[in-house]
DNA sequence: AGCACGCCGACT
DNA sequence: GTCGGCGTGCTC
């Protein structure tokens, strides 16, 4: 009897068995329309048996033969994921396809990229030594190894990547380019493309078109590729000739999925190296303490970019104590006239401030009152800009009240800074400055963005306030001042990784300024000037501060000394929600052999879209105690009873607390 | 996740 | 006496 064992997109950890009489070892991983229930679905055929365990089997509706398979080594990489992750493997495949694909068509016969032939090679820049270390390391690399490159903003990490995949094409291999969400501009696969006129680039990220996403993924499949560039969920895209895969910025958030399928797309990717044996990059001015700490124990090889390629020095880095001043609208004396100095030569200035909106809270003094927001257990932002309260977490809104809803006062009061207000005062007191700001509410779409990135270029802005947006990727040469005001909240912050982001963006956000002729500045506004984070700062150490977080981390035993999982459940009560992890808590507790089970906690954003939400941790010092922990563990919970409305899920290696 | 089946309140 | 609420259980 011919069965073809099928992985379907539903939430139950099992494959399902069906009759297919035409089949044969060709058509594992083939897509296939199957009856399910009374519905009809698509999935992906994993194996072919000829025996089943279930009597009464219903046939394949058709096999999809009109592309070429998903090769093994496509559906070993999802069955890690579903291993690793403890995802159903339907749900992996049914992600790791694009969604065109996923849902068993074909994109129209579009342009196929043209197969261009030999293009003069562009001028190439003259490589520092220590760039050429780096190239030479990677490309005299062969089987799986692999390296982090370290290298400050500007050092030329870009181009060592560069000559790698150029070494890689040489040979008629392809390469896989990982990059930050944020960081995929038109710029990057326009350098990208320029570099390489003659090859074939496949770019890959949520925001593309799904006919496009699908030919991409379909040339990349059949070797036509030679460079996939993408977000996370190109790590996906199968590669028959794959030879090197570089995640640059690889300590960025954006790496790790924090919905559906929580992947983590740099660890996938490290995965998918060794399973290919072939050398993997990962790149960073700031590296994960994960990564340091594999360099730091020669698990990866670490290479060093310690210089700039470009500029002659690094930014100058300044701590203003703020303890002893008084502040006007949050900016010190040092900042106001180091603004006023670049407005004075015509060079530009960025404030940054990593809260947008006018102020994080309207309040009523005389009676208490605050503004919240209904559905979440978090305060509504006054936008004066637009004269709304907005929820940052669910996206509610309302005007701003004329007079409190308690009490009938009308003198309500704004609370705090947010960069609306920043750029209202920086308007005031530079009436001669064009003040521009730079936020997900200015550029709320790609065009917004751009044309804002436009404008700084040109030279169209004096003083720029902006978020964590301003932080990411560009360069800006008339930028040579760069003030950080209000971060030291991120210091003392619940979660253990605050401050290695607080460092990694107040480190990239001063690579912005200072990388032409122009030296950079940055004035780190502080309550503790001598904090060792800011001490690091000043230093441009990284690896100081990175040993001491270390130091730290090891000490308290989180990660990268122990390896977590994180069980979240949401509920319309809480009460509902800890239940449930309670629950799940004393079944996992018999079998928990090396591994500590925490308490069930309700999370620190508790109630989000009226849901209230739990968490419980789950860590052991050895992973494979933890991965086979939480094999068993999901099994037992599967088998719970779920009351109705609640929902959960299992995190591995969580990002957030 | 869908989508059924299945037992208890307000309507013709 | 029915329409329909969403609680629980299954899908090869």
């Amino acid at each position: 009897m011919n069965i073809v064992r099928v992985a379907l997109d539903v939430p139950v950890p099992r494959l399902f068995d069906y009759l297919a009489a035409d089949s044969d070892q060709s058509d594992i991983g083939r897509r296939v329309i199957v009856p399910f229930g009374k519905a009809s679905r698509s999935g992906v055929i994993v194996s072919l048996a000829t025996a089943s365990e279930h009597d009464k089997l219903k046939a394949v509706t058709t096999i999809l033969r009109d592309m070429p398979a998903l090769p093994a080594e496509w559906l070993a990489l999802c069955e890690f994921c579903s291993r690793y992750y403890q995802a159903p493997l339907g749900e992996v495949t049914s992600f790791a396809l694009p969604p065109l694909l996923r849902r068993g068509k074909l994109p129209r016969a579009g342009k196929t990229a043209a197969a261009a032939g030999p293009v003069a090679a562009p001028d190439l820049p003259e490589l520092m030594t220590t760039q050429q270390a780096a190239v030479d390391a990677i490309s005299g690399t062969a089987g799986f190894h692999t390296m982090l490159l370290h290298g400050v903003t500007g050092s030329g990490k870009t181009e060592v990547y560069l000559r790698a995949i150029d070494a890689v094409l040489a040979r008629g291999g392809q390469a896989l380019m990982l990059v930050p969400e944020i960081a995929l501009t038109p710029q990057l696969e326009g350098r990208v493309a320029a570099r390489f006129p003659g090859a074939h680039i496949v770019c890959a990220n949520s925001g593309m078109a799904d006919a496009a996403r699908a030919r991409g993924f379909l040339d990349a499949l059949a070797g036509r590729a030679d460079i996939v560039l993408g977000t996370r969920l190109a790590v996906f895209i199968p590669l028959p000739r794959l030879q090197l895969i570089v995640v640059d910025e690889e300590h960025d958030a954006s790496f790790k999925q924090q919905e559906g399928l929580r992947y983590s797309a740099r660890d996938v990717a490290v995965w998918r190296a060794h399973q290919l044996n072939i050398p993997i990059v990962l790149g960073s001015a700031t590296p994960s303490l994960e990564s340091f700490h594999h360099a730091s124990t020669g698990r990866y090889e670490m290479l060093e970019l310690p210089e700039r390629a470009v500029a002659e020095a690094m930014p100058v880095v300044r701590i203003v104590d703020t303890r002893r001043e008084k502040l006007q609208e949050g900016l010190s004396a040092d900042l106001l006239a180091g603004l006023q100095q670049r407005l004075e030569r015509g060079e530009q200035s960025l404030v940054f401030l990593n809260r947008r909106g006018y102020a994080p809270v309207l309040a009523c003094p005389p009676c208490g009152w605050i503004s919240h927001c209904l559905r979440c257990a978090a305060n509504l932002v006054v936008h004066l800009a637009d004269r709304r309260l907005r929820c940052h977490h669910c996206g509610f809104e309302a005007a701003i009240p004329r007079a409190c809803p308690d009490c009938g006062n009308v003198d309500l009061l704004p609370f705090g800074r947010g960069t609306q207000r920043l750029e209202t005062m920086l308007v005031e007191r530079f009436p001669e400055a064009r003040v521009l700001r730079i936020d997900r509410d200015s550029a709320s779409t790609p065009k917004k963005w751009q044309a804002l990135l436009a404008t700084i270029h040109a030279g169209g802005a004096d003083i720029l306030v902006g978020t964590q947006m301003m932080a990411k990727g560009h360069d800006f040469p008339l930028l040579t001042l760069v003030g950080a005001v209000g971060a030291d909240a991120a210091l003392f912050a619940a979660d253990f990784r605050a401050p290695e982001r607080l460092f990694a963006q107040l480190m990239q956000v001063g690579g912005r300024s200072g990388r032409a002729e122009l030296p950079g500045e940055v004035l780190i506004q502080t309550e503790y000037p001598d904090h060792p984070l800011y001490r690091a700062l000043v230093d441009h150490d990284y690896v100081r501060f990175a040993r001491a977080q270390l130091d730290e981390r090891r000490i308290a035993g989180f990660p990268p000394f122990s390896f977590q999982a994180m069980l979240r459940a949401e509920a319309r009560n809480i009460e509902q929600s800890l239940a449930f992890l309670i629950e799940a808590r004393s079944a996992g507790e018999a079998l928990a052999d090396g591994v500590t089970l925490y308490d069930a906690v309700p999370m620190r954003m508790q109630r989000l879209m009226t849901l209230e939400r739990g968490q419980l941790l789950v860590e052991s010092s050895s992973r494979p105690a933890l991965q086979t922990f939480l094999a068993t563990w999901m099994e037992q919970i599967y088998a719970l009873k779920m009351p109705a409305g609640l929902r959960w899920h299992l995190d591995v290696d969580p990002q957030e607390f």
